[in-house]
DNA sequence: ACAAAAGTGTTGCTGTTACACCCATGG
DNA sequence: CCATGGGTGTAACAGCAACACTTTTGT
């Protein structure tokens, strides 16, 4: 006995201080015009894995070489045509791809003001994206990486994770306390974006990351 | 293009302060003689959820209604025969379970102490048994309530968590953390099994446990 | 010079660690 | 009465929360 199998891809970025997810928009029936999670079928001769990265590459033009579990949905009835099981793959990407010239349907959306949603993808988002969540606020450990691979300010790094968290922070312990963990390294360099004065931009330091919690 | 599913199930308990996991012995080639997690192929009429809960009846006789997600292992070359996809099933059980007669291929062992493994399967349980263990450290929230769903001692629990956790613990300070979160309630029995002075016997106090951690 | 955003220190409080002795039961 | 495991309190310390003003830039 053997089961259709799709490999339904949730790409996370952090921007504007925002969780961002990326989706594509449907053309064909059913559910046209509503917006979905992009994925493809699964062949007998392709892994999840290598799913994941070619959906991303499809996409987005880039070729990333890592991705993480997001869980399986097998309910009978899913989706209409046939039975067929979702397997999730997520990857986390930066706010380069955001700003980035994308393949022109699919479109990044905040996690809080989604579009209509096809099938069941409304359900899998949120129940994804609470288990992201958790893992952001729950330790520091790699997933912050992935949202913040290269420079930011900590007042931009404070905004995601009060929109995560769901409520504010004083920014001077925010900031004592990466401080005193030496989770970051100071680049020595400046943005100078807009109004305002210019905040310093720090890099994740990994070698002390491990296990740390916020 | 469909593929071979199979759902493995995965058995977690707390015995004896270990943190101990089911398996069951192979009969057939390959591996004949090997232990492996249990399993069954997924067919086309049954949810990952249902085919958990049959597996768990199967061996244990004892109906549950609730599993948990363990991931997909989709390697090409996985199993030797053809292309199977794994979908991970885990259903954590309290050590009734542990003591009471099951189906005689089946057999809890410690999960520092595994026999011999089939094919990726102890790959899968390391895998696991590493988000397991850290859903155990991260927090208290329901995972802990299925390992210890009724009565248990303070130095019980605090066995477990230590194995767990990879170290000890004071026993004053680990009962103060837990007294003065309300994490459990006194149900005013005690323990009479052995030598030494009884303990007292608590339960969690399901009310004050959301979003706590240790 | 003013609006906008970034940066900084101190104090009280709360939770964590370290530590040594007494208590209840079974043999 | 002794061996075994369970239960308790206190004091030093570290991490967290609350709090207001100064600095740097663009306009």
């Amino acid at each position: 006995m053997e089961n259709k199998v799709e490999n339904l891809l949730i790409v996370y970025a952090a921007d504007g201080g925002l969780l961002k997810i990326l989706l594509q928009k449907n053309d064909g029936e059913p559910y046209k015009g509503y917006w979905m999670i992009p994925g493809e079928e699964l062949d007998s001769k392709t892994t999840q894995e290598d799913s994941a990265i070619n959906l991303f590459k499809d996409i987005t033009s880039v070729t990333v070489n890592g991705f993480m579990q997001g869980g399986v949905f097998s309910d009978l009835d899913r989706k209409p045509e046939s039975r067929t099981i979702a397997i999730i793959s997520v990857i986390v990407t930066d706010k380069e791809i955001v700003e980035m010239k994308m393949r022109d349907d699919v479109c990044f959306f905040d996690v809080n003001e989604l579009p209509k949603i096809a099938y069941d993808h409304g359900e899998i988002i949120e129940k994804v994206t609470k288990e992201v969540k958790d893992k952001i606020i729950g330790n520091y450990s790699n997933i912050l990486l992935k949202f913040f691979p290269s420079d930011f300010t900590l007042p931009e790094f404070q905004k995601f994770y009060e929109n995560v968290l769901g409520k504010s922070i004083d920014r001077r312990n925010f900031r004592k306390k990466i401080m005193t963990q030496n989770l970051v390294i100071d680049t020595g360099e400046k943005t100078s974006n807009g109004t305002g004065r210019p905040g310093t931009l720090y890099r994740f330091d990994i070698s002390n990351m491990k296990g740390k919690k916020l």
